[in-house]
DNA sequence: GTCTGGATATCGCAT
DNA sequence: ATGCGATGTCCAGAC
């Protein structure tokens, strides 16, 4: 772990410095006024400012601006790095192919420019996925209906892999599909896309239910999944058990029957919008 | 633009570095060893290893590691930075609340730290984006179809707003739905939710044609629209025209053929698989 | 390589 | 604040 940091560096200096670290597999940041511009699945242009660019020895690019947890431009792992002095300006450019894209940072002026020498051999360690959720599942299938049985994870349909398919407890065909987050209309249309193509695989008149799980569901998604015949069930990803509600008081005794009451599941939610499609 | 750096300070330096840095809503730079918690909307730990942390006065922190694009570790802006020095380690958190969610970097060695007096007030432009194949297709219909006519953008309906809503020739109600990619089943699926949330809307005795408009499609999400009576339509997000094709193979005659030089074409698309729901 | 879907997604905009 | 969808999404896994 040890640093290299130039300040104010000349240009060609930096340059001298950014090869060395490169042929080093270092990682660098170079901090100074900069232009940005990119091309390739998109085109962009950014117009002069102070930047943080951190340039990583995977070939991946970072230039940040003092806003915001992504970065205003970058280039993902597996391009290559470049320097070079033209105009006065140091160039530094990031190129990959396939697809073809570059990213080039004009500096006008260079403030510090610094390698650093990186050990890192953790991994991290995160609980709290979808995966997690389907394990709290499988190892206690109950949580999600009294005799469900799972069959099988990741089973192959027509319309992609089912998350956990299995049967109820008078033997009829269930889809479950997880999500770790509130979930909207996306993940109703994909619970359905799964459900069709069982149903194209089993014939019209062979049952099948379409369940998803998640900690809560937006309206417009219940509604759907009403109109849809698909079924919800509330289920902490952390936990596996339903999430603590809040308001809502009415905790009945339980049977769970049909549920046709309309509302359902309340909202409860976990203080964060839902992602979607795309 | 101004740059502070202290190498190999003490924490306790370290932490009056970082106090003023705050203050002065500098973006600030640490690379040290360190081992980082995070718990909120998941849970995660990662052991001793070199990483380089970034805060910013928009309140966002990254933690990179050598590898990757993504950080290992990392809070959106709005969170509030502190630091504290403990047990002989130098304590970096970000906090918030809406989520709850707290992320811990214990530095046991700081190698640099910086700051940095950013100045930047370009803002990025980027072409190539779906609002620009919107904007084609709105001054040139054509493109999507001889005789179309753009009534609406961003519609609403029971299923969200459609991307352009118009009627074909014919006067036929007309859902187009555009992406700047590839589609996969998702589009298809999203589209679908579209042109249904219409069908209940005028009533099954109106037709309405539902349009995905992309620069190309997969097979499964070509099969879905199939089955679905949904149509297809081949555009570049940057032109607004077809994409350039490559090979299918049977260019029989047609014309075109000018530049001929052989290859003609890759798969189009920038090289990516498609997004999804979730 | 392409395809598919998850993610502590982030982000922006509308409600 | 929540809902919803785009993103140069990135990323891993499967094929």
């Amino acid at each position: 772990m040890t640093v290299n940091t130039l300040h104010r560096p000349t240009h060609r200096d930096a340059l001298v410095h950014l090869e060395a670290a490169f042929e080093r597999g270092d990682m660098v940041t170079i901090f100074g006024r900069c232009t940005v511009d990119y091309d390739g699945r998109a085109t962009s242009e950014l117009g002069p400012g102070d930047r943080l660019v951190v340039l990583k020895p995977d070939g991946s690019i970072l230039v940040h601006t003092d806003e915001k947890r992504t970065p205003v431009n970058w280039q993902p792992p597996g391009c290559t790095h470049s320097a070079s002095v033209r105009d006065g300006r140091l160039l530094v450019r990031s190129t990959r192919t396939s697809p073809d894209e570059r990213l080039d940072v004009q500096f006008e002026r260079v403030e510090q420019c610094s390698a650093y020498a990186v050990d890192d051999r953790s991994d991290l360690e995160l609980v709290g996925s979808e995966e997690d959720l389907r394990q709290h599942i499988l190892s206690d299938p109950d949580v999600l209906e009294a005799g469900f049985e799972p069959l099988e994870t990741e089973r192959q349909s027509d319309a992609g892999a089912i998350d956990i398919f299995g049967e109820d407890a008078d033997g009829v065909a269930v889809v479950v599909e997880l999500k770790r987050r509130r979930v909207g209309p996306s993940a109703a249309s994909q619970l359905r896309r799964y459900v069709d193509a069982l149903h194209r695989e089993f014939g019209d008149d062979e049952p099948v239910r379409g369940v998803l799980v998640a900690p809560s569901v937006t309206e417009r998604a219940a509604d759907m999944l009403d109109r849809e015949g698909l079924e919800f069930v509330a289920l902490d990803p952390e936990t596996g058990e339903p999430p603590v509600e809040e308001d809502d008081g009415e905790s009945r005794d339980e049977g769970e029957t049909a549920d046709d009451d309309g509302d359902g599941n309340r909202d409860t939610d976990d203080g964060d919008g839902n992602r979607d499609d795309a």
